[in-house]
RNA sequence: GUCCCCAUCGUCUAGUCAGGUCCAGGACACCGGCCUUUCACGCCGGCAACACCGGUUCAAAUCCGGUUGGGGACGCCA
């Protein structure tokens, strides 16, 4: 069997979404199983919305969702003569024509189809203009785009897609399409043929919203007479209104770099986007690369388009719930080493590494991450909310302060007595801290409880967190005696 | 207006091709409980869906037809 070769053809119009990569993704997966290659075909053939800051910012999601190519970035106007020599050929063939139609009478002729309720496809009014007309017209100084003659044949046309099954479409619904601008310039049907046939793609692996697109490239296959791939049209990624994602309507939260800043797990994102229009037929939900590698295959990709579900303005979850928990997973199951070489650039980023975390350090750094992940969300948190653990400058939650310290004055002075029966301790250890601590409390005539929070909230700002003599012994010693002996500036506003 | 695609819990979905084992299974979310020095994690339990109508059949979520609903496309954008 021929090596399979998959494409992803971004247009750089913009930062790589959700939805783009998903697809990248699957064409990914496809190629991975099928010891095959993907290419990065960059279509910038659109030069007023093409950016170069939209290809840096695309190139390096994909890099961020460790979703490699094999070939490429290639681009797509580096072969503006290959498309344009497609198109001579089309035209000497007969399977094209030149149309002098300007773009006012064309958008006239389409509004008043509309209005009328009628078809606004083009109506073929150059289609059989002689040879001399043409030339009449060129001489004229008339500018021409080139269109594909679509052959009046009774029947239909069809191709096979390997999610949806047969899809059929009558000639006479498809127009004559523009391949070829009055500029000269190639356009996205041709150009798009034209590269999948020199890239030997064998596999077209795309939205839904390409399928008219498809019909129309099926006869460019035909008149070119090159092989036609196999195509598998995806669902689309729709928002809660079922309306679909898009960068300009829906901003930052469908842009891949945006849970990039915000802390999650790359592997976590393609494993929700691996779920949202696929799934293995078993229960497994979650999944290493291999596995999902192993696992993946077009035909259980789903027909119906599937919901991104995530409430603007909603804090809790500010992107849809199914991700954050897979992310949580990920955060909750890591082997230590992987959790910390995910963590490091976080705390490099706030300025909280230590370059002994990598060092003598080692195991305590590990093991702290592995103390405090349970109740985080994202990497990010292991900077904010577990900042503590790693720097003696720390914000104090509002929330905590006020019910563990605030409503206690005693503890103004109790902290204090605490943290010098701390010290006094020679072995300090989980057993040797509770007693103290309990001790404490019985002598005072109160809960355990009162110390504890109190403690918690001196010492990490939280308002929750782990066991609380897992969090002395975590910090050392030094540290909470420290920290727990200067608890006047908490009491100073 | 035309063409194409789709339709199971709030969301992602299993089951549909090969009709019965489905008064519909899982996950997330939500609610309750257990655990507990806090909050989580974890565990246990609960709520919640076959769009509608008709046909075929002993039997339909599953097959057929229609209706409704949703989406996509109809650019000298990609």
């Amino acid at each position: 069997m021929a090596e399979v070769r998959v494409r992803f053809p971004p247009s750089p119009t913009g930062y790589l979404h959700i939805g783009g990569a998903r697809t990248a993704l699957y064409n990914w997966l496809f190629a991975r199983q099928h010891q095959g290659k993907m290419v990065l075909r960059i279509e910038d053939t659109d030069e007023e919305r093409s950016t170069q800051a939209s290809i840096d910012g695309i190139i390096d999601g994909l890099r961020w969702l460790g979703l490699d190519w094999d070939e490429g970035p290639y681009f797509q106007t580096d072969h503006a003569a290959d498309h344009v020599a497609a198109a001579e050929r089309l035209l000497a063939s007969g399977h094209a024509y030149k149309c002098f139609c300007t773009k006012e009478e064309l958008e006239q002729k389409r509004e008043q189809a509309l209005a009328e309720k009628r078809d606004p496809g083009y109506d073929g009014t150059c289609r059989n203009l002689g040879a001399e007309e043409c030339s009449r017209r060129e001489a004229d100084g008339q500018a021409a785009v080139i269109r594909f003659k679509v052959p009046r044949r009774p029947g239909l046309l069809f191709y096979n897609d390997e999610v949806l099954g047969r899809i059929e479409r009558a000639y006479s619904d498809v127009e004559d399409f523009v391949i070829v601008r009055s500029n000269g310039k190639p356009l996205y049907l041709l150009s798009n043929v034209v590269d999948d046939i020199r890239d030997r793609i064998t596999h077209i692996i795309r939205g839904q919203d390409h399928m008219t697109n498809t019909t129309r490239q099926v006869l460019l296959y035909e008149a070119l007479e090159a092989p036609l791939p196999v195509f598998a049209h995806i669902p689309l990624t729709l928002d809660i209104q079922k309306r679909k994602i898009s960068k300009r309507s829906h901003g930052e939260v469908v842009a891949v770099q945006f849970y990039q800043e915000r802390g999650f797990l790359p592997w976590a994102l393609c494993n929700f986007l691996a779920l949202l229009g696929w799934n293995p037929g078993t229960e497994q939900e979650y999944f290493s690369r291999e596995e999902l590698t192993a696992t993946f295959s077009l035909d259980r990709i789903n027909r119906a388009n599937s919901v991104f579900n995530f409430k603007p303005g909603d804090d809790k979850f500010f992107t849809d719930p199914k991700l954050i928990a897979i992310n949580e997973h990920y955060l909750r199951n890591l082997d230590p080493e992987q959790l910390g070489a995910l963590v490091q650039p976080v705390l490099e980023q706030a300025g909280l590494w230590d370059a002994a975390y990598a060092g003598p350090r080692r195991s305590w750094y590990l093991d702290t991450l592995v103390l405090i992940r349970d109740r985080f969300h994202t990497l990010n948190d292991f900077a904010e909310a577990g900042r503590a653990y790693f720097s003696d400058q720390y914000d104090i939650d509002p929330k905590p302060l006020a019910k563990n310290i605030l409503k206690h004055p005693e503890l103004k002075t109790w902290l204090p007595q605490l943290a010098a029966r701390f010290a006094a301790l020679s072995n300090f250890n989980l057993e040797s801290t509770e007693t103290s601590c309990r001790q404490m409390a019985d002598e005072l005539g109160i809960k355990p409880g009162v110390l504890i929070n109190a403690m918690r909230t001196a010492l990490t700002g939280q308002l929750a967190g782990p066991s609380m003599f897992d969090i002395l012994i975590t910090l050392g010693q030094d540290t909470v005696v420290r920290r727990l002996s200067r608890v006047d500036h908490l009491y100073a506003s």
